[in-house]
DNA sequence: TCTGGGGTCCTAGGACCC
DNA sequence: TCTGGGGTCCTAGGACCC
Protein backbone atom coordinates (compact mmCIF):
# COMPACT_ATOMS: atom_id res chain seq x y z
CA UNK A 1 0.00 0.00 0.00
CA UNK A 2 1.00 3.24 -0.63
CA UNK A 3 -0.09 6.58 2.00
CA UNK A 4 -0.28 10.17 0.79
CA UNK A 5 0.27 12.80 3.38
CA UNK A 6 -1.43 15.74 2.52
CA UNK A 7 -1.44 18.83 4.28
CA UNK A 8 -4.37 20.99 4.52
CA UNK A 9 -4.55 24.08 3.01
CA UNK A 10 -0.98 24.66 3.48
CA UNK A 11 0.41 28.20 3.34
CA UNK A 12 -2.93 29.15 5.48
CA UNK A 13 -2.12 26.45 8.24
CA UNK A 14 1.93 28.01 7.95
CA UNK A 15 0.14 31.36 8.77
CA UNK A 16 -2.07 29.90 11.52
CA UNK A 17 1.43 28.23 13.17
CA UNK A 18 2.75 32.11 13.48
CA UNK A 19 -0.85 33.47 15.17
CA UNK A 20 -2.83 31.21 16.57
CA UNK A 21 -5.77 34.18 16.54
CA UNK A 22 -6.37 32.60 13.18
CA UNK A 23 -7.82 29.80 13.91
CA UNK A 24 -11.34 28.93 13.15
CA UNK A 25 -11.47 32.16 11.46
CA UNK A 26 -11.70 32.90 7.16
CA UNK A 27 -7.74 33.32 5.61
CA UNK A 28 -6.40 33.57 2.62
CA UNK A 29 -3.10 33.75 0.86
CA UNK A 30 -2.49 35.99 -2.18
CA UNK A 31 0.32 35.42 -4.57
CA UNK A 32 2.77 37.76 -5.84
CA UNK A 33 1.67 41.55 -6.11
CA UNK A 34 -1.29 40.11 -3.94
CA UNK A 35 -2.44 39.61 -7.22
CA UNK A 36 -4.70 36.21 -6.73
CA UNK A 37 -5.64 33.63 -4.09
CA UNK A 38 -3.47 30.56 -3.79
CA UNK A 39 -4.52 29.19 -0.27
CA UNK A 40 -7.69 28.94 1.71
CA UNK A 41 -8.82 28.13 5.10
CA UNK A 42 -12.43 25.88 4.81
CA UNK A 43 -14.09 29.29 6.64
CA UNK A 44 -12.59 31.23 3.33
CA UNK A 45 -13.68 28.25 0.66
CA UNK A 46 -17.35 28.14 2.42
CA UNK A 47 -17.39 31.99 1.45
CA UNK A 48 -17.19 31.44 -2.18
CA UNK A 49 -14.04 31.90 -2.74
CA UNK A 50 -12.40 30.34 -5.60
CA UNK A 51 -8.80 28.78 -6.03
CA UNK A 52 -6.89 31.75 -7.87
CA UNK A 53 -9.42 34.02 -7.44
CA UNK A 54 -8.19 37.85 -8.56
CA UNK A 55 -7.99 39.17 -5.24
CA UNK A 56 -9.26 42.61 -6.06
CA UNK A 57 -13.02 40.89 -6.91
CA UNK A 58 -12.72 39.94 -3.81
CA UNK A 59 -12.20 43.12 -1.86
CA UNK A 60 -15.76 43.37 -0.80
CA UNK A 61 -16.35 39.77 0.43
CA UNK A 62 -12.94 40.06 2.36
CA UNK A 63 -14.04 42.94 4.22
CA UNK A 64 -17.39 42.39 4.83
CA UNK A 65 -16.73 38.89 6.55
CA UNK A 66 -12.99 40.33 7.92
CA UNK A 67 -11.01 37.78 5.61
CA UNK A 68 -7.33 37.64 6.54
CA UNK A 69 -5.34 38.10 3.94
CA UNK A 70 -2.14 37.58 3.71
CA UNK A 71 1.13 37.56 1.18
CA UNK A 72 2.90 34.68 0.56
CA UNK A 73 6.39 33.99 2.62
CA UNK A 74 7.52 31.34 0.78
CA UNK A 75 10.52 30.85 3.21
CA UNK A 76 8.28 29.69 6.14
CA UNK A 77 6.36 27.54 3.80
CA UNK A 78 9.71 25.31 2.46
CA UNK A 79 10.91 25.52 6.32
CA UNK A 80 7.38 23.99 8.00
CA UNK A 81 7.08 21.81 4.21
CA UNK A 82 10.63 20.33 5.29
CA UNK A 83 9.67 19.84 9.19
CA UNK A 84 6.80 17.27 8.02
CA UNK A 85 9.17 15.81 5.20
CA UNK A 86 11.27 15.08 8.69
CA UNK A 87 8.36 13.20 10.59
CA UNK A 88 6.92 11.31 8.03
CA UNK A 89 9.55 10.16 6.15
CA UNK A 90 11.26 8.59 10.01
CA UNK A 91 8.43 6.07 9.68
CA UNK A 92 9.02 4.87 6.38
CA UNK A 93 13.09 5.15 6.29
CA UNK A 94 13.85 5.24 2.10
CA UNK A 95 10.68 4.96 0.76
CA UNK A 96 8.81 8.16 0.13
CA UNK A 97 8.62 10.85 -2.45
CA UNK A 98 8.12 13.70 -1.89
CA UNK A 99 5.85 15.04 -4.49
CA UNK A 100 5.27 18.88 -3.93
CA UNK A 101 5.94 21.32 -1.32
CA UNK A 102 2.72 19.93 0.98
CA UNK A 103 2.56 16.27 -0.30
CA UNK A 104 5.04 13.52 -0.06
CA UNK A 105 4.03 9.83 -0.99
CA UNK A 106 5.01 7.08 1.39
CA UNK A 107 5.33 3.04 0.25
CA UNK A 108 4.80 0.38 2.79
CA UNK A 109 5.63 -1.97 0.33
CA UNK A 110 8.44 -3.70 3.04
CA UNK A 111 5.67 -3.50 6.20
CA UNK A 112 3.79 -6.89 6.52
CA UNK A 113 3.10 -6.87 10.16
CA UNK A 114 1.42 -3.51 10.92
CA UNK A 115 -2.05 -2.07 10.76
CA UNK A 116 -1.01 0.87 8.31
CA UNK A 117 -4.27 2.72 9.53
CA UNK A 118 -3.13 2.80 12.52
CA UNK A 119 0.58 3.65 12.03
CA UNK A 120 -0.73 6.66 9.47
CA UNK A 121 -3.03 7.76 12.27
CA UNK A 122 0.59 8.17 14.37
CA UNK A 123 2.21 9.90 11.46
CA UNK A 124 -0.83 12.44 11.59
CA UNK A 125 -1.09 13.11 15.04
CA UNK A 126 2.56 13.68 15.49
CA UNK A 127 2.84 16.31 12.64
CA UNK A 128 0.07 17.94 13.97
CA UNK A 129 1.46 18.09 17.75
CA UNK A 130 5.16 19.03 16.80
CA UNK A 131 4.43 21.49 13.33
CA UNK A 132 1.03 22.58 14.46
CA UNK A 133 -0.08 21.33 10.75
CA UNK A 134 -2.87 19.62 9.86
CA UNK A 135 -2.57 16.36 7.48
CA UNK A 136 -5.04 14.51 5.72
CA UNK A 137 -3.78 11.00 4.86
CA UNK A 138 -5.21 8.77 1.53
CA UNK A 139 -4.20 5.21 1.72
CA UNK A 140 -4.75 2.76 -1.07
CA UNK A 141 -2.90 0.10 -3.33
CA UNK A 142 -1.95 3.17 -6.14
CA UNK A 143 -1.08 6.62 -6.22
CA UNK A 144 -4.50 7.68 -8.03
CA UNK A 145 -6.50 5.55 -5.56
CA UNK A 146 -4.40 7.41 -2.90
CA UNK A 147 -5.85 10.88 -4.10
CA UNK A 148 -9.71 9.67 -3.76
CA UNK A 149 -8.89 8.17 -0.52
CA UNK A 150 -7.06 11.71 0.43
CA UNK A 151 -10.01 13.56 -1.49
CA UNK A 152 -12.77 11.23 0.97
CA UNK A 153 -10.93 12.46 4.23
CA UNK A 154 -11.13 15.56 3.23
CA UNK A 155 -14.61 15.98 2.19
CA UNK A 156 -15.72 13.78 5.56
CA UNK A 157 -13.82 15.22 7.88
CA UNK A 158 -16.40 14.10 10.79
CA UNK A 159 -16.71 11.11 9.47
CA UNK A 160 -12.86 9.81 8.87
CA UNK A 161 -10.69 12.34 11.37
CA UNK A 162 -7.88 12.46 9.19
CA UNK A 163 -7.11 9.47 7.47
CA UNK A 164 -9.11 6.80 4.92
CA UNK A 165 -8.03 3.64 4.16
CA UNK A 166 -9.17 1.85 0.24
CA UNK A 167 -8.73 -1.58 0.85
CA UNK A 168 -11.32 -3.32 -0.49
CA UNK A 169 -12.90 -3.52 -4.40
CA UNK A 170 -16.21 -3.02 -2.55
CA UNK A 171 -15.00 0.31 -1.00
CA UNK A 172 -12.96 1.07 -4.06
CA UNK A 173 -15.85 0.40 -5.98
CA UNK A 174 -18.27 2.80 -4.03
CA UNK A 175 -15.54 5.62 -3.96
CA UNK A 176 -15.34 5.74 -7.70
CA UNK A 177 -19.21 5.34 -8.40
CA UNK A 178 -18.87 9.11 -5.60
CA UNK A 179 -16.15 10.85 -7.12
CA UNK A 180 -16.49 13.09 -10.18
CA UNK A 181 -14.58 12.94 -13.03
CA UNK A 182 -13.39 15.92 -12.75
CA UNK A 183 -11.68 15.28 -9.73
CA UNK A 184 -9.56 12.09 -10.91
CA UNK A 185 -5.83 13.00 -10.56
CA UNK A 186 -4.68 13.73 -14.32
CA UNK A 187 -7.93 14.96 -16.00
CA UNK A 188 -7.86 18.76 -16.11
CA UNK A 189 -10.18 21.31 -17.82
CA UNK A 190 -10.14 19.81 -21.30
CA UNK A 191 -10.41 16.40 -20.76
CA UNK A 192 -13.25 17.33 -18.16
CA UNK A 193 -15.13 18.41 -21.14
CA UNK A 194 -14.68 16.18 -23.23
CA UNK A 195 -15.91 13.34 -20.76
CA UNK A 196 -18.69 15.02 -20.23
CA UNK A 197 -19.61 15.40 -23.56
CA UNK A 198 -18.61 11.06 -23.37
CA UNK A 199 -21.55 10.27 -21.07
CA UNK A 200 -18.48 9.95 -18.61
CA UNK A 201 -19.39 11.71 -15.66
CA UNK A 202 -18.43 9.78 -12.23
CA UNK A 203 -14.59 7.92 -11.99
CA UNK A 204 -16.48 4.64 -12.03
CA UNK A 205 -17.91 5.46 -15.59
CA UNK A 206 -14.48 5.97 -17.69
CA UNK A 207 -13.82 1.94 -15.92
CA UNK A 208 -16.80 0.98 -18.37
CA UNK A 209 -15.11 2.36 -21.64
CA UNK A 210 -13.19 0.64 -23.99
CA UNK A 211 -8.99 0.66 -23.32
CA UNK A 212 -9.27 1.86 -27.56
CA UNK A 213 -11.74 4.67 -26.69
CA UNK A 214 -9.05 6.05 -23.58
CA UNK A 215 -6.35 5.30 -25.68
CA UNK A 216 -7.75 7.75 -28.49
CA UNK A 217 -9.21 10.34 -26.16
CA UNK A 218 -6.77 10.42 -23.18
CA UNK A 219 -3.38 9.00 -24.60
CA UNK A 220 -1.23 6.39 -23.26
CA UNK A 221 -1.75 8.71 -19.99
CA UNK A 222 -5.40 7.66 -19.66
CA UNK A 223 -4.72 3.72 -20.18
CA UNK A 224 -2.22 3.61 -16.94
CA UNK A 225 -4.86 5.79 -15.07
CA UNK A 226 -7.47 3.36 -15.80
CA UNK A 227 -5.45 0.95 -14.63
CA UNK A 228 -4.70 3.01 -11.69
CA UNK A 229 -8.46 3.58 -10.41
CA UNK A 230 -8.61 -0.56 -10.70
CA UNK A 231 -5.68 -0.88 -8.25
CA UNK A 232 -3.26 -2.07 -10.86
CA UNK A 233 0.29 -0.18 -9.69
CA UNK A 234 1.12 1.75 -13.02
CA UNK A 235 3.08 4.55 -11.28
CA UNK A 236 5.83 4.15 -8.81
CA UNK A 237 7.50 6.22 -6.88
CA UNK A 238 9.88 8.70 -8.48
CA UNK A 239 13.41 9.04 -7.10
CA UNK A 240 14.26 12.80 -6.55
CA UNK A 241 15.69 13.78 -9.78
CA UNK A 242 17.76 17.11 -10.73
CA UNK A 243 15.46 19.58 -12.50
CA UNK A 244 15.19 20.17 -16.56
CA UNK A 245 14.66 23.49 -16.55
CA UNK A 246 14.79 26.51 -14.64
CA UNK A 247 12.54 29.40 -14.99
CA UNK A 248 12.38 32.72 -13.21
CA UNK A 249 9.36 35.08 -14.32
CA UNK A 250 7.26 37.43 -12.57
CA UNK A 251 4.71 40.14 -13.23
CA UNK A 252 5.36 43.89 -11.95
CA UNK A 253 3.36 45.70 -9.47
CA UNK A 254 2.99 48.56 -12.09
CA UNK A 255 3.32 48.31 -15.91
CA UNK A 256 6.95 49.39 -16.70
CA UNK A 257 7.74 51.32 -19.95
CA UNK A 258 11.88 52.20 -19.44
CA UNK A 259 13.62 49.91 -21.57
CA UNK A 260 16.58 50.02 -18.38
CA UNK A 261 13.61 49.03 -15.73
CA UNK A 262 12.71 46.10 -17.74
CA UNK A 263 16.53 45.49 -18.53
CA UNK A 264 16.88 45.23 -14.95
CA UNK A 265 14.98 42.92 -13.85
CA UNK A 266 15.40 40.20 -16.38
CA UNK A 267 19.38 40.62 -15.74
CA UNK A 268 18.46 39.91 -12.08
CA UNK A 269 16.25 36.78 -13.19
CA UNK A 270 19.21 35.27 -14.73
CA UNK A 271 20.90 35.66 -11.58
CA UNK A 272 18.57 33.85 -9.99
CA UNK A 273 18.15 31.41 -12.78
CA UNK A 274 22.13 30.70 -12.26
CA UNK A 275 22.01 30.60 -8.48
CA UNK A 276 19.81 27.62 -8.71
CA UNK A 277 21.87 25.74 -11.51
CA UNK A 278 24.80 26.30 -9.26
CA UNK A 279 22.58 25.02 -6.67
CA UNK A 280 22.07 21.79 -7.98
CA UNK A 281 25.63 21.59 -9.95
CA UNK A 282 24.78 21.95 -13.77
CA UNK A 283 25.49 23.88 -16.17
CA UNK A 284 22.70 25.14 -18.89
CA UNK A 285 22.89 25.16 -22.85
CA UNK A 286 19.54 26.72 -23.79
CA UNK A 287 18.64 30.40 -22.18
CA UNK A 288 15.39 32.42 -22.97
CA UNK A 289 14.00 35.64 -22.23
CA UNK A 290 10.77 36.84 -22.67
CA UNK A 291 8.52 39.95 -21.95
CA UNK A 292 5.12 40.81 -22.03
CA UNK A 293 2.50 43.41 -21.79
CA UNK A 294 -0.55 43.63 -19.83
CA UNK A 295 -2.83 40.77 -21.70
CA UNK A 296 -6.03 41.91 -19.49
CA UNK A 297 -5.89 45.67 -20.62
CA UNK A 298 -7.43 45.19 -23.67
CA UNK A 299 -7.43 49.16 -24.14
CA UNK A 300 -3.54 49.15 -24.60
CA UNK A 301 -1.04 47.87 -27.17
CA UNK A 302 -0.06 44.56 -26.82
CA UNK A 303 3.10 42.69 -27.20
CA UNK A 304 4.86 39.47 -26.41
CA UNK A 305 7.78 38.32 -27.73
CA UNK A 306 10.27 35.43 -26.31
CA UNK A 307 13.50 34.30 -27.66
CA UNK A 308 15.96 31.06 -27.21
CA UNK A 309 19.94 31.25 -27.76
CA UNK A 310 21.83 28.04 -27.88
CA UNK A 311 25.28 28.90 -26.05
CA UNK A 312 28.75 27.53 -27.30
CA UNK A 313 29.53 26.17 -23.94
CA UNK A 314 27.40 25.53 -21.23
CA UNK A 315 27.58 27.71 -18.10
CA UNK A 316 25.98 28.93 -14.77
CA UNK A 317 28.22 31.97 -14.55
CA UNK A 318 25.50 34.36 -13.23
CA UNK A 319 28.01 36.70 -15.62
CA UNK A 320 27.94 35.22 -18.53
CA UNK A 321 24.41 34.28 -18.51
CA UNK A 322 23.61 38.07 -17.69
CA UNK A 323 25.26 38.62 -20.66
CA UNK A 324 23.33 36.72 -22.79
CA UNK A 325 20.27 37.21 -21.22
CA UNK A 326 21.21 41.28 -22.05
CA UNK A 327 21.71 40.31 -25.54
CA UNK A 328 18.42 38.89 -25.83
CA UNK A 329 16.37 41.04 -24.56
CA UNK A 330 17.66 43.56 -26.36
CA UNK A 331 16.34 41.91 -29.71
CA UNK A 332 12.86 41.45 -28.35
CA UNK A 333 12.46 44.79 -25.99
CA UNK A 334 10.40 47.17 -28.20
CA UNK A 335 9.66 51.07 -27.14
CA UNK A 336 6.33 52.12 -26.68
CA UNK A 337 4.59 49.47 -24.69
CA UNK A 338 3.25 49.39 -21.03
CA UNK A 339 5.37 45.84 -20.21
CA UNK A 340 3.75 43.86 -17.16
CA UNK A 341 5.47 40.98 -16.93
CA UNK A 342 9.01 39.13 -17.96
CA UNK A 343 10.83 35.94 -17.23
CA UNK A 344 14.13 33.78 -17.83
CA UNK A 345 13.76 29.90 -18.39
CA UNK A 346 17.09 28.19 -18.95
CA UNK A 347 17.35 24.28 -20.09
CA UNK A 348 19.20 21.74 -21.66
CA UNK A 349 21.20 21.25 -18.57
CA UNK A 350 25.11 19.20 -18.45
CA UNK A 351 26.62 18.20 -14.57
CA UNK A 352 28.91 20.91 -13.73
CA UNK A 353 31.99 18.51 -14.31
CA UNK A 354 30.70 16.86 -17.70
CA UNK A 355 30.65 20.02 -20.15
CA UNK A 356 31.44 19.34 -23.73
CA UNK A 357 33.62 22.51 -24.61
CA UNK A 358 33.47 24.60 -28.06
CA UNK A 359 36.85 23.97 -29.86
CA UNK A 360 36.35 27.50 -30.95
CA UNK A 361 35.15 29.71 -28.42
CA UNK A 362 36.85 30.44 -25.60
CA UNK A 363 35.60 29.12 -22.45
CA UNK A 364 35.60 30.98 -19.69
CA UNK A 365 33.26 29.00 -17.38
CA UNK A 366 36.15 28.11 -15.38
CA UNK A 367 37.50 30.99 -14.18
CA UNK A 368 34.16 32.50 -12.92
CA UNK A 369 33.22 29.41 -10.89
CA UNK A 370 35.12 29.72 -7.99
CA UNK A 371 33.63 33.28 -7.57
CA UNK A 372 30.36 32.24 -8.39
CA UNK A 373 30.85 29.35 -5.80
CA UNK A 374 32.18 32.45 -3.00
CA UNK A 375 29.04 34.52 -3.89
CA UNK A 376 27.16 32.27 -2.92
CA UNK A 377 28.51 30.63 -0.05
CA UNK A 378 28.45 34.00 1.49
CA UNK A 379 24.76 34.80 0.20
CA UNK A 380 23.93 31.42 1.82
CA UNK A 381 25.56 32.59 5.28
CA UNK A 382 24.19 36.37 5.34
CA UNK A 383 21.31 36.25 3.80
CA UNK A 384 19.77 36.35 0.25
CA UNK A 385 20.94 39.55 -2.49
CA UNK A 386 23.85 40.67 0.36
CA UNK A 387 26.25 39.73 -2.24
CA UNK A 388 25.34 40.57 -6.20
CA UNK A 389 26.45 41.74 -9.25
CA UNK A 390 26.37 45.69 -10.21
CA UNK A 391 23.65 45.58 -12.78
CA UNK A 392 21.10 44.05 -9.95
CA UNK A 393 19.06 47.09 -7.80
CA UNK A 394 18.85 44.32 -5.15
CA UNK A 395 14.97 45.69 -5.09
CA UNK A 396 12.06 43.90 -5.69
CA UNK A 397 9.75 45.68 -8.33
CA UNK A 398 6.71 43.43 -7.29
CA UNK A 399 5.33 44.31 -3.61
CA UNK A 400 5.14 42.62 -0.22
CA UNK A 401 3.05 43.89 2.30
CA UNK A 402 4.84 44.66 5.61
CA UNK A 403 5.53 41.53 7.86
CA UNK A 404 4.75 40.49 11.03
CA UNK A 405 6.91 40.66 13.79
CA UNK A 406 6.55 37.05 14.52
CA UNK A 407 7.72 36.57 10.64
CA UNK A 408 10.77 38.62 11.07
CA UNK A 409 11.40 36.52 14.10
CA UNK A 410 11.22 33.72 11.97
CA UNK A 411 13.51 34.89 9.28
CA UNK A 412 15.98 36.37 11.29
CA UNK A 413 16.10 32.50 13.44
CA UNK A 414 16.94 30.97 10.39
CA UNK A 415 18.73 33.06 8.47
CA UNK A 416 21.75 31.38 9.18
CA UNK A 417 19.89 27.98 8.18
CA UNK A 418 19.22 27.58 5.22
CA UNK A 419 15.96 25.32 4.53
CA UNK A 420 17.13 22.56 2.74
CA UNK A 421 14.02 22.06 0.29
CA UNK A 422 13.12 21.53 -3.51
CA UNK A 423 10.52 22.56 -5.76
CA UNK A 424 8.05 20.29 -7.17
C1' DT B 1 -6.37 50.70 -10.30
C1' DC B 2 -6.07 45.66 -9.30
C1' DT B 3 -5.65 39.08 -12.71
C1' DG B 4 0.76 34.12 -9.83
C1' DG B 5 4.73 31.19 -10.57
C1' DG B 6 7.04 26.97 -11.53
C1' DG B 7 7.30 22.59 -13.33
C1' DT B 8 6.70 17.67 -16.26
C1' DC B 9 5.39 14.62 -19.97
C1' DC B 10 3.41 13.22 -24.49
C1' DT B 11 2.55 13.65 -29.39
C1' DA B 12 2.62 14.88 -34.15
C1' DG B 13 5.14 16.51 -37.72
C1' DG B 14 9.29 17.99 -40.00
C1' DA B 15 14.11 17.39 -41.09
C1' DC B 16 17.40 14.46 -41.70
C1' DC B 17 20.01 9.88 -42.11
C1' DC B 18 21.08 5.31 -44.65
C1' DT C 1 1.29 3.52 -65.40
C1' DC C 2 4.69 3.00 -61.99
C1' DT C 3 7.52 6.74 -57.13
C1' DG C 4 10.72 2.28 -50.79
C1' DG C 5 11.36 1.32 -46.17
C1' DG C 6 13.08 2.16 -41.97
C1' DG C 7 14.99 4.84 -38.62
C1' DT C 8 16.39 9.07 -35.17
C1' DC C 9 16.24 13.56 -33.37
C1' DC C 10 14.26 17.95 -32.57
C1' DT C 11 10.58 21.17 -31.76
C1' DA C 12 6.22 23.34 -30.80
C1' DG C 13 2.11 22.89 -28.77
C1' DG C 14 -1.02 20.88 -25.69
C1' DA C 15 -2.21 18.66 -21.66
C1' DC C 16 -1.58 18.04 -16.89
C1' DC C 17 0.22 18.93 -11.89
C1' DC C 18 1.07 21.82 -7.47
Amino acid sequence: MYALVDCNNFFVSCERTLDPELKSRPVVVLSNNDGCVVSRSKEAKDLGIPMAAPAFKYKEIFKKYDVKCFSAKFELYNHKSQQVIDISTAYVDKDYEVYSIDELFLDFKTFKYINIYEYCTKIKDEILEKENIPVSIGIAPTKTLCKVANRIVKDFPEKFNGVYILDTPEKIEKALKWLNIGDVWGIGRRLAVKMDENGVYKAWDLLQKPEMWVRKIMGIHGVRMVNELKGIRQLELDAPSPKKSIAVTRSFMEMLTKKEDVRERVETFGMYCSERLRRQNTCCKMVTVFVQTNRFRKDLPEYRNAVTKILPNPTNSSILIGRVVNELFDQIFKEGFHYKKAGVIVNDFVPEDQRLINLFEEDIQNLHLPVMKAMDAMNKKFGKDKVRLGSMSGENTFGRKRLSPEYEAFLKKNTLKEANFRFH
